[in-house]
DNA sequence: CGACGGGACTCAGAAATGTACAC
DNA sequence: AGTGTACATTTCTGAGTCCCGTC
């Protein structure tokens, strides 16, 4: 099958790769002449440059984004650098923009491009569809696969998350003389578009991309690469899986060593065992040391800070309990009471011994000496893999734990996200609770006392039916006894399910499984549990899980074990 | 050594879009 | 049968990890 072809050089990912180059998004087009800007409230006509940044601002009208001052200030730098000097010389403040006609004009252009006909709609569907064709595909070694991102990123305002300091900030263009292609020598290379050239053109087989540009924002560079369902990046996501089983094989002797560790003479092995004890029982990301200034202020386990934790030696009835309050990727909040083993919280306190609350907990620790380290116990490890093994291991466990034979596919698909939220708490993964949540627990609440009241009906039918029974004891009423006990039962299931709905909402309303199933799971893990319990694949993964994971549906039967 | 910058890749939740289902 | 809405899927691009070379 395609999952076993010839092995390459050391360090050589194709040999072919061939491909149209990036779709670029298209051009600004100027806004309608009744369509005004104002100043000061005076009717103002832009230059075409500064008009259309006006609209990227006016875009964001009812986000909360343009309420923040950073990004009010941001934004408004960088258009004035983009303004002519005439305009440069009028336009000294936001506060007297006035870019209401121009947000309206573009939340009326999206109503009516809802409101288009089926026909209108199925015409610009075609037209994604023939664009998706022609630059959404590229050839490697002879086989034709999917890109990621095939599009240029179009211009707009940098949205970070959290408390980004660049936040507003003008993300430019980016035209064909930005863009690196890379393609191999011999293939029919992309041409730019006409009147224009690429900024390169390479021919190296060692890295995946296929093209290359640098963004204005961080100055790091972006890349087109291709879909998870390609073979490419299949192969690399079973190899990283292989990597997390080799560490399930020493994990036991990398944990007596980092427990031995803790009572090092040498400070730097202590922290180091401390450090790895985090990132193994708690999932934290390595957490290398970032610019200040440039990005939000964000940590993980080797740059947590002495004023990311709390320690008490007793709290709610448990010793040695570290209290973790931060922000990590993304700035999603981690926050977590754990009670730990004794050394380690003596270990800490040392830690944190003279020191202020912004100093560095781990002061003589970074992800380079971790991985060094770690690189020394087993090859291949690096503190990203103790997230893949520990969430792959906790699925494992957690559907062996949960799943009931007997059960039916209902149940045990409600074990099997029981399981995939038990690691998606583990890695911290959250989301924002939907809009619609409580409205729509409250419809279901409904739905619930509905039924319960459906249940008490026929409870009390029965009864009746029962007690008609004993009076006249003929076939009739046995028959209608049989009827109510069924019809009972039924409602009564009824209600069990929705309850546990209802208790699935609840528990997820904060809880995003998606990132666990997708870079976490081993998808061998779950295809065997399919599998051995006769639940469909399509049950657990959709149509574009099931392509990236097609490497494991391959080859994967019940008896996989992690 | 270790700091630093560049580079390439994975992983992250929000937002946009598509679909299914209730009414 | 048509329409609105909730939920699922897909897209988007920012934010991490980790490695390498240089000084």
């Amino acid at each position: 099958s395609r999952w076993e072809e010839e092995k390459k050089e050391d360090g050589v990912k194709w040999t072919q790769l061939e491909h149209r180059g990036p779709y670029f998004v298209p051009l600004y087009e100027p806004l309608p002449d009744d369509v005004q800007f104002y100043y000061d409230g005076k009717p103002l006509k832009l230059s075409l440059a500064t008009e259309e940044i006006a609209t990227f601002y006016a875009k964001m009208l009812d986000h909360e984004y343009t309420t923040k001052e950073i990004f009010q200030n941001n934004f408004f730098n960088d258009w004035r650098k983009e303004m002519t000097s005439t305009e440069q010389d009028v336009i000294k403040e936001l506060d007297k923009c006035d870019f209401s006609e121009i947000h309206k004009y573009f939340v009326d252009k999206n109503e009516a491009r809802k409101a288009l006909s089926k026909e209108e709609k199925q015409k610009l569907k075609a037209e994604a569809d023939k664009i998706q064709e022609e630059y959404g595909y590229c050839i490697l070694d002879g086989h034709r696969e999917k890109i990621g991102n095939f599009k240029t990123e179009p211009p707009g305002l940098f949205r970070g998350r959290g408390n980004h300091p660049k936040m507003g900030m003008l993300k430019k263009r980016i035209m064909p003389e930005d863009v690196v292609i890379n393609c191999s020598k011999d293939s029919k290379i992309p041409e730019p578009p006409e009147g224009h050239k690429w900024k390169e053109v390479r021919f190296d087989n060692t890295v995946t991309w296929l093209a290359s540009w640098t963004e204005n924002i961080q100055n790091t560079l972006k890349y087109i690469m291709l879909n998870p369902s390609s073979k490419l990046k299949g192969e690399k996501d079973w190899q990283k899986y292989e990597v997390a089983r080799c560490l399930k094989d020493v994990v036991h002797k990398i944990r007596d060593g980092y427990r031995a560790d803790w009572k090092s003479k040498e400070m730097k092995k202590r922290q180091i065992a401390v450090a790895l004890y985090f990132i193994d029982k708690l999932a934290l990301r390595a957490g290398n040391e970032k610019e200040e200034g440039e990005t939000a202020d964000t940590v993980g386990c080797c740059s947590l800070r002495v004023e990311h934790i709390k320690l008490h030696p007793k709290l709610d009835g448990q010793e040695h309990v570290v209290e973790f309050d931060f922000l990590g990727k993304d700035s999603i909040r981690y926050y977590n009471k754990v009670s730990v083993e004794k050394l380690v919280f003596k270990n800490l306190q040392l830690f944190m011994k003279n020191k202020d609350p912004g100093d560095d907990l781990f002061d003589r620790l970074n992800t380079v000496i971790l991985n060094k380290h770690l690189q020394k116990l087993m090859d291949g490890l690096s503190a990203k893999v103790f997230r893949t093994y520990n969430a792959s291991i906790t699925l494992q466990e957690q559907l062996k734990a949960l799943t009931n034979p007997e059960d039916s596919v209902a149940a045990k698909l409600l074990s099997y996200n029981r399981a995939n939220r038990a690691v998606a708490i583990l890695c911290n993964h959250q989301r924002s609770i939907p809009k619609t949540f409580e409205k729509s627990m409250q419809i279901l609440q409904m739905k619930i006392d509905t039924k319960k009241q459906e249940v008490e009906k026929a409870q009390q039918e029965l009864k009746e039916a029962e007690e008609e029974f004993e009076d006249k004891k003929d076939a009739k009423a046995e028959a209608n006894v049989e009827k109510k006990k069924k019809l009972l039962k039924r409602l009564e299931e009824q209600l069990a399910r929705l309850n546990v709905q209802a208790t699935d909402k609840e528990e997820n309303k904060q809880i995003a499984l998606g990132t666990s199933k997708l870079n976490y799971l081993d998808p061998r893990i779950s295809i065997a549990w399919c599998k051995k319990f006769g639940v469909p694949i399509e049950k657990i993964y959709n149509k574009t899980q099931r392509e990236k994971f097609a490497w494991a549906i391959d080859m994967t039967n019940e008896d996989f074990e992690f």
